[in-house]
DNA sequence: GAGCGGCGTTAACAAAAGATAATTAACGCG
DNA sequence: CGCGTTAATTATCTTTTGTTAACGCCGCTC
């Protein structure tokens, strides 16, 4: 259970959490040398979070995970999961069946970088989840689309104008 | 075996193959509207392809998949290894490896268009898999990294200047 | 209700990237 | 050897983004 601006997981921390998100908003940031903060990723309601650093790297996490929302979660043990497919195979599907849908995503965004211009990545956003608009500020959706805020406003205004209510 | 050029993945296409890569390199392109091709996956030796359109999201795939060498391919059927999986369960944590390792690189990626410049992707980009340079020509280099091959042009002759050998 | 801080917008300028076209170099081929 | 093709570079111009700073708005606190 977290409320909003709690932290989940802290840069440098390197331990096997990892957690079911029931309900709520958890989002990865990077901090750089000159203290600007990039949000990374954002996870919400039944996905699962997790450092991929400490638990596909096995080295200290670069990122700081903290809740944008309260946040209910259920955490495990990554080790305990990795002892219970010993005992129990037939988890082992639950297991790939996750790790698989987290890539199909993770394909799926780097093609919006490859092939979409900061513009379209924005409206393709709001069009697969537009409740982001409502939980996540502009400054951290930014951040996430690889541009500036200020860059997002510009892009605001600009489909306001092409699509004048 | 495929000769440089040879297909291997036709866009629209939609069957569960997926191959070992002994040697050689494949590139997955997409073509838009305007007949520009973007390159949006490189695969080489030792590496897994399939197309994930197919196999992770069970639809027609958007790319296609083509040989840049002589490239030499172990093929088995996706739906095969299922079926071994059901008779054989300790090839289940060879497949989780592969498709957890696959991810590792794509949050990677991510990671590269979020934190980083396009400059800063090109030099992490030959720090990384420095061979590339002289197996793909800069064009196909240039949309991997989300740019135009002018725009790459112009960056390599920025860092030039920067480092004069 | 005055003061404060954070956020989104806007402005002004600099820097970078896109679009298009011309130039050059390299290569294969008849 | 000349021809055509393609890739990379360069030039020019336009568009977009980054950077920095200012402004107004809102919510919070004292």
């Amino acid at each position: 259970m977290l409320e909003p601006g709690d932290i989940y997981f802290r840069e440098g921390e390197s331990s096997p959490r990892l957690a079911y998100i029931k309900e709520g908003l958890i989002r990865s940031y990077h901090v750089n040398e000159k203290g600007m903060e990039t949000t990374v990723l954002l996870r919400w309601e039944e996905q699962i979070v997790a450092s991929y650093d400490s638990i596909l790297m096995q080295r200290p996490s670069r990122f700081t995970y903290h809740a944008l929302e309260k946040t209910t979660l259920l955490e495990v043990n990554y080790d305990l999961i990795q002892q219970l497919l010993e005992t129990k195979p037939e988890f082992e599907k639950a297991r790939y069946h996750f790790v698989l849908d987290m890539l199909a995503q993770s394909l799926e965004r780097i093609e919006s970088f490859v092939l979409l211009t900061p513009e379209e990545r924005y409206l393709q956003l709001i069009k697969d989840k537009p409740d982001l608009l409502q939980r996540v500020s502009d400054k951290h959706l930014a951040t996430l689309l690889g541009i500036t805020p200020v860059s997002l406003s510009r892009i605001r205004k600009r489909i306001a104008g092409k699509h004048p209510r």
